[in-house]
DNA sequence: ACACACTGTCATGCA
DNA sequence: TTTGCATGACAGTGT
């Protein structure tokens, strides 16, 4: 009793705090289907699993203190953490099957009306490892575990959305802990989801197919937990000898859910004609999840734990709304990965995992690599998960640490992987960095500058901050006489440039071809278009990625005043440029970007359209010689990390041959001195086997063997030379020895 | 004060 | 010859 009582509390406290550590929203949801009363008695009022979103307390340290600020941008980093630990858990976390499985809902007895037939066989292949005969609430707990998510993401579509539907009927036969991942039905089909479900409990109440052990019917009853748990304890031993009741079915027969079919009946029929088949062939056909449904007949733990595992990892790759048939197989052949090394089905293969960690800097990355490559070429399961696994002990030590709260030396190493390093990776967000600030008044430079909220390849900030940068702060009175409609879009000295105008001046600086092979490269901090104002708006694709803003940004940004309309007004002596100081002092009447970014011809046509003295024009084409050559020594940086970071990989992968080659010559010298020893010992086999002319055995060391081409042995002597034929009939006699 | 990183600029060479 | 670009070298600036 007392067994029962504990594991049934504390296993699903431990399921509520793991669905939540893992990134879940812990929610019950049987509130909507179950009276109030049922639902304060499954959870009780301090029950864990009363909502408590623990990941809300993601980025906050158990004593409820904040955690460092250079941390609050470390969401991937918990999340991270939170994903290893579940790894390192693996081992260790038992949820009982009892408690998981009295949610459950079983009716493997009667299979599923319609086209799931391999859901509904894979059903019963993987019933036998559970515990049968529970039922019912799960019909409840099901729906509503993802109703929240639904009622977030009503906006997609219908087909989706029946196919959910069919998901949730499918599953009701898996296990509730497989949370189904982005399942988003809209309002409509959820609705009648409910209904479905709701006629369903009626008649599972109706048809006592809900035996009197069961949860729902308990709580109906208003009985105590302890009651409930004594009857469940009566009726339904599974707690003392799980096994024991593997093979018993304690659902009722198939006359006595005839109504309850009927529901299911009907249920199945709505979503029938929207199922996409695909997935019910792929299902069908997938060889993986006979395994996956096998392993969790096995093992529902583990499989819990794999799933809220792989999860995270998933989801946001996959990013469909509703991938869940196609996130099965991936999750099975992640479980594949992790419980066998059969390796013939892997849409994910470890290395995608793995790249998944958001810590996993390129040295890591590399490393992975490096020890993929190091047996021999042949992508190793074993060899990568150990490999893995020193990664994640280093990374667990840093959880270690941070659940220590976060020592000073955690702090300043964090310090230096974030901002001290010349290689600012990814993930290190300083949050003392101004791209967040900042971000939006900078023009161009905001490429190098992606805060954490905004996607690393987002350009609105970059759209929106240029047009109105350009310029507007010289109020020339300019006539261009070519161009003077454009000109008045421009701002003329200025003004507004068109997007054709950007266009024109396509200022593809950053080289992506560069980065093809070395695709981690790209996480690289290292963003040398600065500056580019125009360039970096109009050219997307350049590497924009999170890092700390270029110290000039501070500097030279904050210099100029293309951000602040009314920064005429603010000290123009310090917060200009040198070429725009003198460009303004000699009252040039084109802006540096004019006069740096436009084509050639357009420039001389401009110089041309407005009289200038000597001296402005001197000025002027020194603006534009030191802006181009300014771009110019950018993407020549730009390159020459790129240049950097490709031998810096050369290296490494030279060095990887190198130690393969090494090791291969062992290996040959290895098998060479076995065939030698082999040889030896054949020859002093053949040699004692062989007699003279006297009847006396031959001296190897005055013998040799030779070995003609038309098959015949003769031995000759090293003294004279001499062969001695061997006959036919001396090697049929060494033939009749062996 | 010093080292270092970043950036702009100049000089030079090449196409 | 002119122009644009690439790049080494140097200097200024900030951390």
């Amino acid at each position: 009793m007392q067994y029962l009582k504990k594991y049934f509390t504390e296993g699903l406290i431990q399921m509520a705090i793991l669905l939540s550590l893992s990134g879940m929203r812990v929610d019950v949801g049987l509130e909507t289907y179950l009276p109030p009363s049922w639902h304060e008695m499954i959870l009780g009022p301090s029950s864990a699993l009363t909502q408590t979103q623990f990941h809300n307390l993601r980025n906050r340290l158990e004593d409820g203190n904040g955690v460092h600020l250079k941390n609050v941008d470390l969401d991937r980093f918990f999340t991270t953490q939170r994903l290893l630990g579940w790894v390192h858990s693996l081992d260790r976390l038992q949820v009982p099957h009892a408690e998981l499985e009295t949610w459950l809902v079983h009716r493997e007895q009667d299979p599923l009306p319609v086209g799931f037939p391999d859901q509904t066989s894979a059903i019963e292949r993987a019933s036998p490892g559970m515990e049968r005969g529970q039922v019912a609430p799960s019909v409840e707990s099901r729906p509503s575990l993802d109703t929240p998510q639904e009622e977030e993401e009503d906006d997609q579509e219908v087909p989706f959305h029946s196919h959910c539907v069919a998901e949730h009927i499918a599953y009701y036969h898996q296990y509730h802990q497989n949370r189904l991942p982005n399942l988003n039905c809209p309002a409509k089909t959820e609705r009648i989801f409910k209904d479905c479900l709701e006629k369903t409990w009626t008649s599972l109440l109706s048809s006592h197919l809900l035996s009197p052990f069961s949860f729902p019917l308990c709580f109906q009853t208003s009985f105590s937990l302890q009651e409930c748990l004594r009857l469940l304890e009566e009726t339904f031993p599974f707690a003392e000898e799980q096994q024991s009741v593997a093979g018993e079915n304690i659902i009722p027969t198939r006359d006595s859910s005839w109504d309850l079919e009927l529901h299911w009946q009907d249920l199945l029929a709505i979503m029938e004609p929207q199922v996409p088949p695909d997935h019910t062939d792929l299902l069908a056909e997938n060889p993986s999840r006979d395994f996956y449904l096998e392993l969790n007949a096995e093992d529902n733990s583990n499989t819990l734990n794999i799933n809220l595992l792989t999860e995270d990892l998933i989801d946001p790759m996959e990013g469909s709304p509703c991938p869940y048939p196609e996130n099965l197989p991936s999750f099975d052949a992640i479980l594949c990965l992790h419980d066998s090394t059969t390796s013939s089905f892997t849409p994910f293969p470890e290395q995608y995992v793995m790249n998944q960690d958001p810590l996993a800097s390129p040295s890591d990355v590399f490393l992975f690599d490096e020890d993929a490559e190091e047996e021999d070429g042949l992508p190793s399961t074993i060899n990568d998960l150990i490999e893995n696994v020193t990664i994640l002990d280093e990374i667990r030590s840093l959880n270690l640490s941070l659940e220590e709260g976060f020592s000073p030396e955690m702090v300043a190493r964090l310090d230096e992987e974030d901002s001290d390093s010349g290689l600012s990776l990814d993930f290190s967000h300083s949050h003392a960095s101004p791209c967040a600030s900042e971000a939006s008044s900078y023009s161009s430079s905001s490429s190098s500058c992606v805060s954490a909220e905004e996607s690393p390849f987002s350009e609105d900030v970059d759209e929106d901050g240029v047009e109105p940068l350009v310029g507007q702060d010289l109020e020339m009175d300019v006539t261009i006489k070519q161009e003077e409609d454009e000109e008045e879009e421009l701002g003329a000295v200025g003004g507004r440039y068109p997007e054709d105008f950007k266009q024109i001046f396509p200022c593809n600086y950053g080289d992506d071809t560069l980065f093809n092979g070395f695709p981690w490269l790209e996480h690289i901090g290292h963003d040398h278009t600065y500056n580019q104002r125009w360039s970096s708006s109009s050219s997307p694709s350049l590497g924009k990625m999170p890092t700390k803003p270029p110290k000039s940004f501070l500097r030279q940004d904050n210099a100029k005043p293309y951000h602040h309309s009314s920064s005429r007004h603010i000290s123009d002596a310090t917060m200009w440029s040198r070429d725009e100081r003198r460009a303004r002092a000699l009252k040039v009447p084109f802006s540096n970007e004019l006069i740096v970014n436009l084509p050639v011809e357009e420039f001389n046509d401009l110089l041309a359209s407005v009289p200038l003295s000597e001296e402005q024009l001197s000025l002027v084409r020194d603006i534009r010689r030191r802006g181009k050559n300014k771009i110019a020594a950018q993407n020549c940086r730009k390159r020459k990390m790129d240049v950097l970071f490709g031998l810096s990989d050369d290296v490494s992968s030279l060095m990887r041959y190198r130690s393969r080659l090494l090791r291969e010559k062992r290996e040959a010298l290895r098998n060479l001195q076995e065939m030698k020893r082999k040889l030896t010992m054949l020859y002093q086999d053949v040699f004692s086997r062989l007699r003279d002319e006297e009847g006396r055995p031959l001296n190897p060391m005055e013998y040799l063997l030779h070995f003609e081409a038309n098959g015949s042995v003769t031995v000759a002597s090293c003294k004279q030379g001499a062969a001695l034929p061997l006959t036919k009939s001396s090697k049929k006699q060494r033939d009749k020895k062996k």
